[in-house]
DNA sequence: TAACTTACAGACAGGCTGTATGTAAATGGC
DNA sequence: GCCATTTACATACAGCCTGTCTGTAAGTTA
């Protein structure tokens, strides 16, 4: 079993990421020891601490593939041929629906700012979902001319999150994705979609 | 210097609560050791497990008090004689003010959810501000007839606490709060005041 | 005033994080 | 194709932290 580095690194690098991703989901980041993540990943410490920093760095890079994973998914169902409107629409709606991935919204939304800080985490999401809502709403010319779009896109936003953690909390779907299309129409209301 | 036990208790007990306040916000719970609060409180560890079960317990605490203190300044500048509306945007405007006092973004918004876990966390929310602005938004006829207000309320308690967060970031704190007030107008567009 | 309880201090037992050291396998130049 | 060097790990170690247990002085109650 000859294996190159370049293959053992991405084996084990991957192991690690994934194992340490049920444990944090399961546990939360507190409660998850390194010596956890290892022995379920089938490595040692060591391995670990050669391939990440710390265990904050193994977290990070967990989140980092997460929020890779929602910002595809909404790319995936706004194609550029749509209008703005519907591209808004249809992007909330693959947001919601990327973030019922078990464990997202925890990881996303509640211990990745606690553990990396706002900053860190505003600019992981600044890289992935919450710039397209804000191009969105600017293309839909969400509230033009009466209040600032980069003091709007974070308050909705915001919204989108709760949302989805209220569904994972065990809210009525139907019943809170409809308040939030509803907001949205509302932000929308006498913006005309094109200049 | 004789005390009551009553005394000794109660000055001890604040004591740590208010060591642990400042280290928590100054450093986040996880980077703050109980050592490191006791001796900040003048105080052993001995004395911090005797008057609280944990770590967390203590947090919990800390919070209770915070929580309570955001509730009071809300209630505070909303007496009875107010219109649903008046009493929405005084409400509002005072949710915001008292989230400026420093640390208690982090606390009630970033660290609180996390270490206590987001159940925890709302139902401390729904005895303070949340059930106010329900209130608020039912009584001034949001949404009626057209979407769920148990679904709708949390979303815009979202935003609040997301305007809070990019004002303490160094967001314009009045583009923010324009925002903020843009977005609950155009939620309140069209409902009449009373039935 | 004697029994009992409360408020704390100090010691102790695991467990965890990050680092340092050692080793086998892979890589790269000659 | 061989040797020097780097890479990928495993193991051992030091320091700190959490929660518990034990002991003691002060306050409370009968």
């Amino acid at each position: 079993m000859a294996r190159t580095n370049r293959e053992r690194t991405e084996t084990t690098r991957l192991a690690l990421i994934e194992a340490a991703r049920a444990l944090f989901v399961g546990q939360g980041y507190g409660d998850t020891s390194t010596p956890e993540i290892a022995t379920a990943a089938g490595v040692t410490r060591g391995a670990l601490y050669h391939h990440f920093v710390d265990k904050r760095d193994l977290f990070r890079q967990v989140l980092q593939r997460e929020g890779e994973a929602v910002a595809a998914d909404i790319e995936a169902v706004t194609p550029d041929r749509l209008s703005p409107r519907e591209a808004l629409l249809e992007g909330s709606r693959a947001y919601l629906d990327a973030m019922m991935v078990p464990g997202r919204t925890r990881l996303l939304l509640i211990d990745g700012p606690a553990v990396l800080g706002t900053a860190e985490l505003q600019a992981l999401d600044d890289a992935t979902s919450a710039r397209t809502l804000r191009q969105g709403l600017e293309q839909a010319g969400a509230g033009r001319g009466e209040v600032a779009l980069d003091a709007l896109a974070p308050l909705l936003a915001a919204a989108f999150d709760r949302a989805a953690l209220a569904i994972d909390a065990g809210a009525d779907a139907a019943e809170t994705r409809a308040a939030m299309a509803w907001l949205l129409e509302r932000t929308l209301k006498g913006a005309n979609p094109d200049e």
